[in-house]
DNA sequence: CTGAAAGCGCTTACAG
DNA sequence: CTGAAAGCGCTTACAG
C-alpha cells in the first residue's frame, strides 16, 4: 500500500533495535524467549516506524492464509445488487464470526454454474470455504463431491443431508414446516397450497413441504399435490406461482411460501384477485427477512437464527481446518406471528 | 487447502513436463517466450496434477496482495446482522465490481472507533481500501488524513466535499434533496420536518435538508429548524425523532426523513399517533432500499444507483492503484414515486 | 527459447 | 536469550 521505497520491513526494525531480524520476529509474534528489554527496544522501534507485519510472507511461511472465503452463489439470476436478503443476513453475521476468529473473510458471488471449486483453495488464497446460497442440489451435488476429493474444506449452509458430500449447517427445515402446518390447522385452514419446487432438487424447500405434510398427516389430511406450484426464491416467482395457482381454479384457504420473497410476490398477485389476506387466505412465508415486518398485511413467516448460524459455520469451518472433529448441525426454527395469516 | 504432503507445486510440474520450474511459470503467465510444444506439456501436467498457482507467493514476489478490501462501519449499532440494507446493496455491487477487474475483495465490519487503517494496508493484506459507511464525520476525517499520511490508496462512498482527505465516490445528495423539496411543494406541503442529523457531522445528511431547503427558498420559503430533529440512519431513531418531533406541537405537514429506515420507524410513529399518511403528512425517504416498496402506505423516497456506484469505486481505487489520474465523482439522484407522499 | 539464481518478507529449528 | 541460515512458492532479470 505504501510506495515501494517507503516499505518498511522487520529488517528495518531489526537495524532501528539494534537487533536481528529474527529477534523482532520473536517480539512479534510474542514468543516468551525475548528478554524483557530487548523486546521494549524492539516495540518502541514498530512504533516509530509505525510497521505491521507482512501477512503476505507470514502466511507463506506459515502455510496457511488466514482467510476464509465465503461462496455465494445464485442460481438463476445474475441481476446486480438482487441479492436474497436472507443471505446478506447470513453474510453479516459469518463476517462477524469471521473476524471474532481472526480470519479475514473474502467474498465472492458465483453462479453456481462457474468453476468456483479450485480457484480459492488450490489457490491457497482461502484455508476455507463457506458456501452459501440455494440452488438445484442435484447439479450441486457434483462439485461437493470435487470439492471433497480434492481435500477442500468447506461447510455449507443448507439441508443436513444423509449422504452428503462434507458438512453441512442448516435450519430444521422440517419443524419450520411444522410449526406453519400446525399454526394454519390451528387457523381452521385446510387447503393449503405451497409455493417452491418440492423435490430433491430444492432440499431446503421439499423439507418445508413435507414439514407441513406431516402436521396435517397428524391431522388425518394431507398437503394436495394439485396445489404445489413451482417456484424459486423471488418476488417474481412467488408473483408467478400465485397467478398460476389461481388459474388452476382449485379452492384453497392458505398459502404455506418456500421464502419470504415468494410469499411477498404472492401478496401481490393475491391483491390483484381480491383475494382478502389474512380473511380469506392465510399467507406464510419463510426466512424473517427485514421487509417481512413491513408487507401489507406482515407477514408470518418462520426466522432463522442469522446470528448463531455465522457463527456456528465459521465455528464448524475452524474445527474442519485444525482437524478436529466437526460435524453436521441444525439450527431450530422459530415460528414468527404476524397479521398475515389471521387471528389464531 | 490440501493436506501438505498433497500439495502441488510448480516444482512438480516441471518434473512432470521435463522442463524448469521458471519455464512452468511463464507459461502459467502467458509469456510469449515459451515454445509451443513445451507449452503444452506444461499445460498437460498443470492439468494431470490439479495445479493452480499459490497466490500468496506470487503476490509476495509481485508486491502486490490482488485484493480489495470493503471496510464497512457503523457508528452506534454493533448489533448484529442489522446492517443498513443500503450498504448491503453497495456490498454487492462492489463485490461484482471488483470480481470483473479481477481482485478479490475482503469485506470487514468495523467500528468507527477502530482502528482499521494500518491493518489492511500496513499488512499488505490488500492493494487499496473502499470505505462505506456513514458516521460521524468531523472524528472521522482524522482517520482519512492518516490513511492519506500512511500512503494508503483508498476510496470512500460519501459526500464529496471540497477539503476533504482522499478521494470520495457519492450521490448527489443536494439535488436528491433538492427533487424532495420540489415534489413536496408541488404537493402543496409548505411545512417540510427534517428527521436527520443536518450539521457538517453528518455531510450526506446535511446536503439532503439542504437540498431541500434550496427548493424551498426558490419558492420563497424555508426549512424550519423548529421541525429538524436529529436521528442517525436507523428505525429505531426514526421512530423516536417523529415521536420528538411530535411532542414539540409545532405543525408541520411533511416529513423528510433523511433515510428510509428512519422514515420507516417514522411511520410508525405516525400511525401510533392516528396522523394519516399521506392524507395529512407526506412522507419521504432516501435510499431506495427493497423495504421502501412493501411499507404502508410504500415509501416515496431517493435512489442511489448503487450498480454504478460499486463499479465507480473499484474503478477509482484501481485508478489510485495504478498511479493513474483519478477524482471524486458524484452520481444523480432519482425521485422514485410511490404512495407515501400522496397524489400529485 | 530455456535454465540457474536471486529475492519478495517472513518464521523457526539449530547453534551457541 | 539471541543470531545466522534455511525455506515457504513464486517471478523475472541475466546468461546462454
Amino acid at each position: 500500500m505504501q510506495s515501494k521505497r517507503d516499505r518498511v520491513t522487520s529488517i528495518d526494525i531489526a537495524h532501528l533495535a539494534g537487533v536481528s531480524q529474527a529477534t523482532v520476529s520473536r517480539v512479534l509474534n510474542g514468543s516468551p524467549l525475548v528478554n524483557v528489554e530487548t523486546r521494549r527496544r524492539v516495540e518502541a522501534a514498530v512504533r516509530e516506524l509505525g510497521y505491521s507485519v507482512d501477512r503476505r510472507a507470514s502466511n507463506l511461511r506459515l502455510q496457511r492464509s488466514g482467510t476464509l472465503a465465503l461462496l455465494l452463489f445464485e442460481d438463476p439470476t445474475s441481476d446486480d445488487s438482487h441479492i436474497n436478503p436472507f443471505f446478506l443476513a447470513m453474510l453479516g453475521s459469518i463476517t462477524r464470526a469471521a473476524a471474532r476468529a481472526g480470519y479475514d473473510l473474502l467474498v465472492s458471488f458465483q453462479q453456481l454454474s462457474d468453476d468456483w471449486h479450485a480457484d480459492y483453495a488450490g489457490s491457497m488464497k482461502a484455508d476455507g470455504l463457506i458456501l452459501l446460497g440455494y440452488g438445484d442440489y442435484l447439479s450441486y451435488r457434483g462439485k461437493l463431491e470435487a470439492l471433497v476429493a480434492h481435500g477442500t474444506r468447506f461447510v455449507r449452509w443448507g439441508a443436513v443431508l444423509p449422504d452428503q458430500p462434507g458438512l453441512s449447517i442448516g435450519c430444521d427445515n422440517l419443524q419450520g414446516g411444522r410449526l406453519v402446518g400446525e399454526h394454519l390447522l390451528g387457523l381452521g385452514r385446510r387447503r393449503i397450497a405451497f409455493l417452491g419446487d418440492a423435490s430433491t432438487h430444492y432440499p431446503e424447500f421439499f423439507d418445508r413441504y413435507r414439514g407441513c405434510d406431516a402436521a396435517l398427516q397428524a391431522a388425518g389430511l394431507a398437503m394436495d399435490p394439485a396445489l404445489q406450484i413451482d417456484a424459486q426464491s423471488s418476488e417474481d416467482d412467488g408473483y408467478g406461482a400465485a397467478r398460476a395457482l389461481i388459474a388452476r381454479g382449485q379452492p384453497f384457504d392458505a398459502v404455506f411460501a418456500a421464502s419470504d420473497l415468494i410469499a411477498i410476490g404472492a401478496l401481490r398477485a393475491l391483491a390483484e384477485h381480491g383475494l382478502r389476506v389474512p380473511e380469506e387466505v392465510s399467507v406464510a412465508g419463510f426466512d424473517d427477512i427485514p421487509a417481512a415486518r413491513f408487507t401489507t398485511p406482515a407477514l408470518t413467516t418462520v426466522a432463522q437464527d442469522t446470528s448463531s448460524a455465522g457463527a456456528m459455520l465459521v465455528e464448524t469451518l475452524m474445527a474442519l481446518i485444525d482437524g478436529g472433529p466437526a460435524a453436521s448441525r441444525m439450527l431450530p426454527a422459530r415460528l414468527v406471528l404476524r397479521q398475515s395469516c389471521g387471528e389464531r
